[in-house]
DNA sequence: TGTTTATATAAACAGTATGTGATACTCGGA
DNA sequence: TCCGAGTATCACATACTGTTTATATAAACA
């Protein structure tokens, strides 16, 4: 699944928020989203999962979630290349590059 | 539309790339997607419209597209809250910061 | 061993997104 | 004023997503 799917649904950048406190159980975390069922919950641990954007263990019955490091870094690096657009006192060097490649 | 929507299309990403080069006409990003129809693309530039990640104005029969400064901040600013998870000179802090809150 | 708890998977469904071909709109020029 | 270029919109088919209910799996425990 690709990370910028993955990122688009907001019930999983909460699910993603509530693990950057630290690893969180399924049940706490479906506890984060009181509007959905916990099979739900599942299925979005599942997307993020295969993003590679958090991790398993087992611990006894309980599944135990952490962040994956790095997996946000595609996302950031991606609309960090777009910052000369809303960085005011970059504006003037983003009209010269702009005028040199005839935008 | 919302904008983390927006970007999750890979199409469209390559779309606000093309005009992070500057200001393109309708067709030149058309040209950008060879593997699409031209209504196809004009849809894309609709959505990337209505999340408010560009805007065009009219030159003759042409549109022209423009990126709207600031659109992609909100993707920006929120990635950047994981940046500690991926900058491994800041694990300890990480460690310390998730152990306090109970991790 | 039978039951409860925690979680994942399966099946089904509604809503939405994406793509296409056809068509409408609009501007510039002969 | 008619025509062609550039672009948007319409109508429709198809595919995918998110959700729910029902069920399976597995560990804990009496």
């Amino acid at each position: 699944m690709d990370v910028f799917v993955a990122v688009a649904e907001p019930n999983r950048r909460v699910l993603l928020d509530a693990l950057a406190g630290g690893e969180r159980t399924a049940g706490e975390l479906a506890a984060a989203l009181p509007d959905l069922t916990q099979p739900a919950v599942s299925h979005h641990l599942r997307v993020l999962r295969e993003a590679g954007l958090v991790a398993v263990r087992a611990d006894g019955q309980r599944r135990v979630y952490r962040l994956e490091p790095g997996g946000l870094e595609a996302v950031y690096l991606w609309a960090a290349r777009y910052r000369r657009f809303w960085s005011a006192h970059l504006d003037a060097l983003q009209r010269f590059l702009e005028d040199r490649q005839g935008g």
